[in-house]
Formats: structure tokens, sequence, C-alpha cells
DNA sequence: GCGGACTGCTTACCT
DNA sequence: ACAGGTAAGCAGTCCGCG
């Protein structure tokens, strides 16, 4: 009778096959000095059969063979809520299960499988109601585990960073041929980077060559036995590299539990390490950024460096460190490699509570959460309360399915056309949260629609499209929404009172935001082809409910006598009469909040001295373009060419100023002025490349344009020159002198054009006087007032 | 055969 | 690889002209 218990921070779940064929599900603990690892032999892996004749499927399902062997270990009755002829089908292994879901529907009475496409550790994790990244004590007998219980714990955990610099003699590094120079662990401690050629730098540990290095580096690395290891991009570049330079090597690649597996996951790789967790830093920045937490446009570490920690890094290009290294100068790579690992462990630090938040709620290992987009995160949280629950869960569509429902489309939010012109004394309200708490407050969930009770399909229970949702019992997403709503305002309520930068204060505002993200992904996740619990009909009365209460908000807002500038799908702009103030319409939102439904409720954002509004090229009041400027004089600038990146700095900093002029200090002689400036530098051939490079993201594989923009053709140019090019890079280029027809003739990437070659006729024309015209065309300009010659001033009485 | 008008493709933005 | 709504540039084609 052997008996095992463990206490630690649960990190990972993974399973090997036994020796009699059964699988054996691995906990992965870890507490103050290592990671331990505990197994459990009395878990099977699953799926479920939905049968016309339960009796019949069961008779059959025993003794049949589904191919090379595989066999159902037991089936049960196990009748769900949503699907009472459910039987449950357990199999010895993962692959029996791949096996036997193929041929399972060739059963007698079988009419449906579900649940087929679990993985089995997620699996385990979810029924065993298990939190990774949290405390947890393990007890195991005879090799089963008999008990899980919650445990605090209150330890930090165990970081390390892993950077490595290698060859790349005129070409991108290829692990076959090139060696890895240098390395770097960073943790708390501090940073060593292992390498083999002399050097100065103190935290450098210099050993005799490539292979004496990485056994080293693996050594010191079990030996620190990190909870996580974080790469900066290891998913593609670091954790592959690594694992063929040591298989060229004879390296055992070994970071204490076993081999790096590097999964093709569709278009993007990761790297997984059994019994730590690896963290791709990139990959959840890239995320951040998707979700609108941070705003960043380039993803390299320098840039990333600078505008997330306001650290300035000296960035190597790669014929640098080759340079170097060959010359046997080494300093500065060390450097480099160091600054590289710590950023990436400080980007770990920044977001890991975040991520510890999401993986402990999603029963998910933090590999998984860090890796997943928001309709996963979304999917597994229905998924968890679909188990608990006891429901069984929605199928994945297929292909044909996933292209029917593409092809069908909804109504969006309503924005109204602003009043173009120049405002003084704006206010900006918008819904909270508009799309979860229409949910809730409506009831929308796939399951509630259309019920058939007489009540519920009338008055106002009908959405401005004419779906209902049942008001007898409460919805399934719009339930779950509810509670992470109510949760979340309770937690911001306690984070408010607490001292800032504690550890609890972190975890329980990461814990906030984590909500945060889950409450607004299940909009989309509706509307989402690929989704189990998709529901066109819902997510349509979504935003049906939305531009109902958009309007009416509006309409309440006219009444009251302010004029509406402008509004789009939660947000209006209101222009403040003469006579009222930012008192007033205080008082006016909170009239409209007794109107609404309690979970609704619109906000103040803020008040604003000036705003404009432009008007289209082509006439007309453009829609998601405007700029503000408040009373502390910060501007607020959205949808001008100022914040798209593919227009040329010199058009987006001229448009800047121009704006700034105009509603900071009410100068527009001072906007002409600045822009015949720059026109005039522009045609001296003064202006930097750094300013005239348009940048532009090549979204497809560069055959498979039909139509060849500027951004296209260059990177034609550059292939043609032997350049590699990915899809999903973000090209620059500048428009040069050479004679042709189509700016596409004119365009090359930035780095095959001299400085001075540029088309100063294209950056006036087409550059800086759109940027600037449809501005200044509202206070009265015209082309001809900012070329040359021209009139100054032309500005009615205004200002 | 020319040039402007128009359309479709493409990208990046907004909420 | 969560949704729809929108502006705008450029390439390429259409269309009227007479």
């Amino acid at each position: 009778m052997a008996t095992n218990k463990l206490n630690g921070i649960l990190l990972d779940c993974g399973y090997r096959i036994g020796e009699n064929g059964n699988s054996v599900i691995q906990l992965y603990v870890s507490d103050e000095r290592s990671i331990r690892l505990i197994e459990d032999n009395s878990f099977s892996p699953y799926f479920y059969v939905v049968s016309k004749d339960p009796q019949k499927t069961l008779h059959a399902l025993e003794g049949h063979v589904f191919g090379e062997g595989a066999r159902a270990l037991r089936a049960e009755l196990s009748p769900k809520e949503n699907a009472p002829n459910a039987i449950k089908v357990y199999f010895k292994n993962p692959q029996e299960l791949v096996r036997a879901r193929e041929a399972i529907e060739g059963v007698e009475g079988v009419y449906e499988r579900r649940e087929y496409d679990i993985p089995f550790t997620e699996r385990y994790l979810i029924d065993k109601c298990m939190h990774p990244m949290a405390g947890v004590e393990i007890e195991e007998k005879d090799g089963n585990v008999v008990k899980i219980n919650p445990r605090e714990i209150k330890r930090d955990l165990r970081l390390v960073a892993l950077d490595l610099e290698t060859y790349s003699p005129g070409r991108f590094s290829d692990a076959r041929l090139d060696p890895i120079l240098m390395c770097v662990l960073s943790a708390q401690g501090g940073s060593k980077v292992y390498t083999y050629k002399k050097t100065m730098a103190k935290e450098a540990i210099v050993l005799s060559d490539e292979k004496e290095m990485l056994e080293r580096v693996f050594s010191d690395l079990r030996s620190m036995s990190p909870d996580v290891l974080v790469t900066y991009n290891g998913d593609s570049f670091d954790m592959p590299y690594i694992k063929e330079r040591c298989e060229r090597l004879k390296v055992k690649c070994d970071f204490g539990f076993g081999p790096v597996k590097v999964v093709h996951r569709g278009m993007y790789n990761s790297a997984e390490i059994s019994g730590t967790q690896h963290l791709d830093a990139y990959a959840l920045i890239k995320f951040m950024a998707r979700i609108g937490a941070v705003s960043l446009v380039k993803f390299d570490i320098e840039n990333v460096s600078e505008k997330l920690f306001g650290k300035y890094k000296e960035k190597l290009l790669h014929t640098d460190i080759n340079g170097l290294w060959d010359k046997g100068d080494i300093d500065r790579i060390v450097k480099y490699n160091r600054e590289d690992g710590e950023v990436t462990l400080q980007l770990a630090k920044e977001f890991l509570p975040l991520q510890i938040q999401l993986a402990s709620m999603l029963r998910q290992t933090l590999f998984e959460t860090s890796r997943a987009s928001s309709s996963q995160m979304v999917e597994q949280l229905l998924i968890i309360r679909s188990f608990d629950r006891d429901n069984l869960i929605p199928n994945r569509p297929g292909e044909a399915e996933v292209t029917q429902r593409s092809l069908q489309t909804y109504e969006g939010g309503f924005v109204r056309s602003p009043l173009p012109g120049l405002h003084e004394n704006i206010a900006v309200l918008d819904f909270r949260s508009l799309h979860p708490t229409i949910m809730i407050s409506h009831n929308i969930s796939p399951e509630t629609m259309r019920c058939s009770h007489d009540e519920c399909k009338s008055g106002e229970n009908v959405s401005p499209d004419g779906d209902w949702f049942c008001m007898k019992r409460k919805g399934f997403l719009s339930g779950i929404l509810e509670e992470i709503l109510k949760d979340r305002i309770e937690l911001k309520r306690k984070v408010k009172l607490m001292e800032k930068g504690t550890q609890e204060y972190k975890m329980l505002n990461a814990r906030q935001h984590a909500l945060k993200i889950l409450l607004n992904s299940h909009y989309g996740y509706l509307g989402y082809p690929r989704s189990r619990w998709y529901s066109r009909e819902s997510a349509r009365a979504v935003t049906a409910w939305s531009r109902h209460y958009i309007q009416q908000a509006m309409e309440k807002a006219e009444k009251d006598g302010y004029t509406v500038l402008y509004g789009d799908t939660d947000s209006m702009l209101l222009l403040i009469p003469n006579g009222k103030n930012e008192e007033d319409v205080r008082i006016f939102m909170e009239k409209v909040n007794d109107e609404l439904p309690d979970a609704m409720e619109l906000e103040f954002d803020g008040m604003y001295r000036r705003g404009i509004f432009v008007t289209k090229r082509e006439g007309g009041a453009a829609k998601k373009k405007y700029a503000l400027i408040d009373f502390r004089g910060n501007l607020k600038i959205v949808g001008f060419e100022y914040v798209r990146r593919d227009w040329a700095i010199v058009a987006k900093e001229t448009q800047r100023q121009v704006i700034e002029a105009v509603l900071k200090e009410g100068d527009p002689a001072k906007a002409v002025a600045l822009t015949k400036g720059m026109i005039k530098r522009l045609k001296e051939g003064k202006v930097p490349k750094a300013e005239l490079v348009i940048m532009t993201m090549l979204k497809r594989r560069i055959d498979k344009y039909e139509s060849i923009g500027p951004h296209v053709a260059a990177a034609k140019k550059a292939i043609a020159r032997g350049k590699d090019i990915d899809v999903g890079s973000v090209l620059g280029f500048v428009v040069t002198k050479k004679n042709g027809k189509s700016i596409s003739e004119k365009a090359e990437l930035e780095e095959y054009v001299a400085e001075g070659n540029y088309d100063a006729d294209y950056y006036i024309e087409h550059q800086i006087l759109p940027a600037v015209l449809n501005i200044m065309q509202e206070l009265g300009y015209d082309k001809q007032d900012l070329i040359s010659g021209g009139k100054q001033s032309s500005l009615s009485s205004f200002m």
C-alpha cells in the first residue's frame, strides 16, 4: 500500500502508456525546490455516443473491434439533460479512442458521436476540476490519485528566460548548418551568458565549443528547475533550433522532464516541454495586442522594450553578430544576448499574473492558455461550464458547415454620420461592455432562442429584428456572462481599495482583467463560424438591440437639447450647448441609466475642448475619423491617416501638426505655413528616407494576388534580388524617382533605396496634400492655399 | 486612341 | 483564426467621344 502526497503548484499534465497499454496521467507539481511527478492510473479516455436504441448500442459495443484491435474498455448509459440517450464509451488509451471515433457511427443505433475531440490531458484537468498554476495537494495511493485539494501556495514562480544567438553567414540561420554562438539564461538572481569564444564580459561563461556549451546550459537549467521557461519567439525559432543542434551534436536536449515537442498548429508552431511551462513572450504580446491591451506596431524585442518599459536597447543586426563573432570581438554580442534575456524575463513577469489567472480559471496549462485565441478561451470556459452542469458539449462544425456559416452574415452596429466641421465643448458617453450587458439583459443564448412560450414572443421581449429569448429560464451563455460581470464588478471594487503594487493587488487585478477578456469575447464567438455554440441569430439579436439602445440614447440626448455630433456602436459624442455643462451631462446620463436594464450602463468618458470631423474625399461626412482635444491639451486622433501604418511619416507627422495647430492653438494659418514648409523640404529633396517609408503587410503568398499594388510590386522586385519574404511580414517601401506609369513601378523596398531617391511629386500630391486637405477644407481652405502663394487665412469668424 | 469615370481589390482602421 | 462597418488608395477596365 504505497501512498504519496504532494503539495505545490500544479504545472503540467501529460500522459504515458503503461505496460498493459493503459494510459497513465502524469501530473507535474512544483514545490520550493523542484518539480515532482505524480501518476494516476484511474482515468481512462472516453467520448459519448447518442443512440436511437441505447440497449442495442450497449450490446453492440461489447466486444466490437474498431480496427487494429481497438475496442471499448467499457460503456455505460450516461443520460444528460440535453441528450437523454447518451452512452459514455471508455477506451484503454487515446490512440484506441481515435481509431474508434472514426468507426463508431457504424455501431448499431448510434446516430451521433460527441466530445470525441477533447485532448486526453485537457479532459483530465476539466473533469478533475484542477487549476493549473494554482496551489494543490494531491494524494495518490497505489498509482491512483485519490484526493485533490486546493491549497494556498505563496511563493514566487521560478522563471528562467532563454535566448540564443546563432551564426548566419549572409542568410537566415539554418540549424542544420549554422552553430549556436551564445545562449543566455536570465533569472531573478541575474543573467549568465554561455559561449565559447574569449570575452571580457563578467556575465559570460566560456566553454570550449558549441557542444560543451549546450551541455552546460542544459545542466544548469536542470538545476535551476524552472517552473516557467520563457523565450521570445521560441515557438518558431529558439526551441526548434536548439533541438536540431542537439541532434546534430549528439547532445541530449533535456530540460528536465523529456524532449521538446515542436507542434505545427496551422500557421504557427508551438514548442512544448513536458514538466515545465514554455512561455513564448512573443506569442503573448501578440495576443495582448490583438485584444487591445497593449498598442504596438512593431514586435521586435528592441521596440517592445522601449515602448513597454521605456528602456532603450541596442539592436545588433545579424550581420553585426557575424562580423563581431568572426573578428573574435564578442563583448557586444554578449551584452546584446544578455539584454535579450532580461527583456524576455521582464515581459514574462509583466504578463504572467494575467496568464496565471486565465490558466487557473480555464483549467488549462499555462502553455495552452498563453497560446489560445480569445475564441478558444471562450470555448474552453463554455466546455467547463457544460461539464459542470453535466451537459453534452456541441460538436465542432465540419468544413462544409463552416463555409455555409461564413456566407451568412448579419447587420452590425449603428454608426451615425458625423456633423463635419470644427466644434467646441464636447462630451463623450459610451455604454460599458455593451454587447455582454445586452446578452445578460435579454437572456441571449443559443438554447433560449425562440422558445415556445407566448409570453416570451411578444412585446418588449422581442428584439428589433424579431428574435426573442426565453424569459422563464436563464440562458447558458447569458448566465455565465452575468456571473462574470458580477464577479468582475466585485473584484474591481476590492482592487480599488487596495494598495497598488502588492502581490495581492496584482493577483486580483489580473483576475478582473481575465474576466474582462472573457466578457468581451462572447459576442464575437457567437458569430464565429467555427464555434461550437455558433448562433448567427443570437449574434444578430445582440447587434439589433445594440442599434436600438444607442439610437434611443441619441434621441434622448437630442430631446434634452444636445446635438449628437457622432456615434459608433456604443458611443456618442455630444455637443454641449451654451448654458449647459458637464454636470448637466451627468444628470442626463443618470436619467438614461434609470431607464436601462440593470446590467446596462451608459458611462461618462470625458469632456473635450474641441473636435473636428471631416468630409469624405468623394463627399459626405466621414465616419470613424475624428480628432479631439481635451482641456489639458491632449490630442485624441481617431481613424485619420496619422494612426495608419500605410502612410508615410512625412504625411502623418504633418497631419498631426496641422490637427494640433487647429485644435490646440486655433491657428489654421500656422497649419498652412507648416504644410508649405514640408512641401518645400520635399521638393528640395531634403526629406530622409525614414520619413518616406510606407508600411504594408503582405497578407498572402505573392502569387495569390490578382491586383499588384505597390507593396506587392516592391516585394516581387526584392524577391527577384534574392530576398526571402514571409507571409505576414510588414514591408516598408518608398516611391522612388524611377520612371514609370504606375506607383507600383516606382515602389522599392526601403532597403534598396538610396537617401534622396524619392518622387517628391508623389509624396506631395498623394501623401501630404490628401492628409492635410481633408482637415483644412473644413476650415474653408483649398489646395491652392496649401501650395505656393495662395491666401494665408480664409477662416471665417469661428476662432 | 485617349482620358476620365467607375469598379474591384486591398489594407487598415473603429467599436 | 471573435464580429461587422467604414475610408481610401491603386490597378485595371469601361465608356464616351464622334
